[in-house]
DNA sequence: GATGAATGAGAATTCATTCAT
DNA sequence: GATGAATGAATTCTCATTCAT
């Protein structure tokens, strides 16, 4: 069996993997579940993930590359367009992308919840979890601030050429527009389907809102 | 024992399983732990509550309880002051809270995301399908909506007295709101401690251009 | 439920593990099956007993207490007798012991290869036993040396009151008379039962000219 | 490929097993291990071995062809010797054989009592109960025997040309002698390194006391 | 002859919950 | 009212062995 079958096995066992767990929480998924439902036996879930965590961590980590690939094709195709219309395709593409794919927007939050709890743990003492023999999670920590530079770079872009007028410092608006956009994620999942209604709000007429007001954000009329 | 004696007890345990249920995550925490911290008996724990998701439930309704007593306390103590004015404070008091406890907020949102699980007959919330029997869930349910109601209720009235001029509808104004405070929060706690600096942001001064936008999102400058 | 109690439930589970360990090999043993011998489930098991190798720990340990009481008893009861016979007690009573109850004078042995592995361990990196967090084992490193000083004591006394003539120093007197013992031992039990006939040589005249053996070394008419 | 080639490969097997075997203990190897220590697969490893018991016995099988070439070169090449010469030198062999090999001496010891539990029909062997289906295993059968009569032969030509004078039977003798060596062996191992001291006692000088307490047996001075 | 992916029967362990005292 | 010992279903994870390629 060569590489490629190889990935293509992984590839299988995350979907199964995702599917489960975005359907019956982390908590209550069965590993046998995940391997019924990747058509495997559970052993051979084993052989090719250490174990439960290290399986979600390859999840994070697909949800991580994909976000990358997304900011990196959108800035490698818009080279010509301006900082603030780069930066309006990134949050364009992330909100629709954890719309579409909220677990891994969940996944990315757990693990930035992982990393601090970590941080507090190592003060702590005691408490000793197991997640750093995870290679995903290795693999995750050396990319995971890829996204925030990635904008940071497209604003600072838009300073430069004079499209984005707001004068806080790059990160700041970064930091702003991120927590717009998943707190509108958080909302938007949380309470309800997308075609839908939230507390008499239309879901669509908000999202073009959310968008109205990022742009403003960016050219600083706000 | 009297009716006293018993909401003291209750109390007591209500405290024990938030230090026991935020500091090592609902799935971790154990009910002996609770138990222990509480100074009694598992057993005792089970007399006051019918199990672990009705004692999580009891800590939800309490979050619930405490957001509506602040914001009805600040419309009751700030009635002559304009619709804008007690929007922001209401914005400002939510944040500090949930920022103070961060578990009230998760519980919070945990809740809303088990009653939409529900709703889907899904089975992705943190808790089992049978927590329509917990007491205090039921309590939840009649209340829930307060909140809102107070925050939009404020918004209609600056939009009256023309302190709110902000052309939107008011649910769509409190929605968009919470979602920008709730992400704030959000990766505010995530990331790190209120005292430090989160990629390279001074979280004081972020705050503060929170405010801002609060402030400028009511004023429809935005 | 007292002290008394609790201590019984341990003696019960004990020696249940006892007959499971000592007749399928601990590898086979089974929690579930000590615990149905025990007549009890497996979760009191395991609160009475953090895990399997504890439980063994537990069985290593009531060895050591019953060897120590056993040295003890002897030379507590036999004081005014010459330390030559207060050894050969000793020896007699090893033997006694180790060949009635077999089990305890291999959980002995697997100690002290454990001790060892983990010595050599600590050098080599990686691998990490938990034996470590075994109440049990902690509390057989603080005897172990006991049983190895009772004796040297009782050498050093014969070498005193010139019962014992032997002049090589008293630790390798024990040493090898403990070689001898324990090579006898281990040939009896492995090799056949008591009454029997190991390699045409009937048991009761070897254990007898074990005994004459020990006899001569400490006369030094060897 | 050839009959030789085979050979090789058991022999590359065997010998990687040996290692991993002793090193891990034979209930925590892994055959996995096993095949990358020898440097081929697992697959392989059960072309040529039936099973893990059957690995181990072709072990032993070595260990027992080892022990007796040994033997048969030492009595072949000292024929002239008087027999408590030819004793001695075995005994100082097997002596060094087993404190340098020790596994093998082990393997010898697990042989022994897996007969023993097959006869009494125990499970308390290190093995499963169809290890009579191990080729190895039969053939172990057809020669355990061997190494007794060699040395028991020897000992009767003592006693024939008056070298050996203890007047207890041969087999006695040999029993005897088996077990002091066997029980030095054993604590040097499990308490130590060779070059280090054991309870204080240096561990040449105990080998030559070994030694002297033999000679002293077979000289009936004892 | 080789390979190593795949299997699956087992085993250890956990913990919410109950209930005899 | 309390207690905490007792239960046992549920789940993760292991590894000897097989077998398609």
């Amino acid at each position: 069996m060569g590489i490629y079958e190889r990935q293509e096995r992984e590839k299988t066992i995350i979907a199964a993997a995702e599917n489960i767990f975005f359907n019956h929480g982390f908590r209550n998924a069965k590993m046998d579940d995940v391997a019924k439902q990747a058509g495997m036996s559970k052993g051979l879930v084993y052989f090719y993930f250490q174990n439960k965590d290290d399986l979600y961590m390859a999840i994070t980590l697909k949800a991580f590359e994909m976000i990358i690939a997304n900011y990196q094709s959108i800035l490698e195709n818009n080279k010509h367009k301006t900082g603030k219309e780069k930066v309006f395709l990134i949050v364009k593409t992330y909100l629709e992308f954890s719309n579409e794919h909220y677990h891994y927007h969940e996944a990315i939050f757990n693990y930035m919840a992982t990393v601090r709890a970590e941080l507090n743990l190592k003060a702590d003492s005691l408490f000793q979890s197991d997640i750093n023999e995870s290679m995903y999670y290795q693999k995750i920590k050396q990319i995971h601030n890829l996204p925030v530079s990635l904008v940071v770079g497209a604003i600072k872009d838009g300073m430069k050429d004079g499209s984005i007028k707001n004068s806080h410092n790059p990160q700041m608006i970064y930091v702003t527009l991120w927590a717009l956009i998943t707190g509108f994620v958080k909302l938007n999942i949380t309470m309800g389907n997308q075609n839908e209604t939230i507390y008499h709000v239309n879901v669509h007429d908000w999202k073009t809102y959310i968008f109205e007001l990022t742009e403003k954000i960016l050219s600083e009329t706000i």
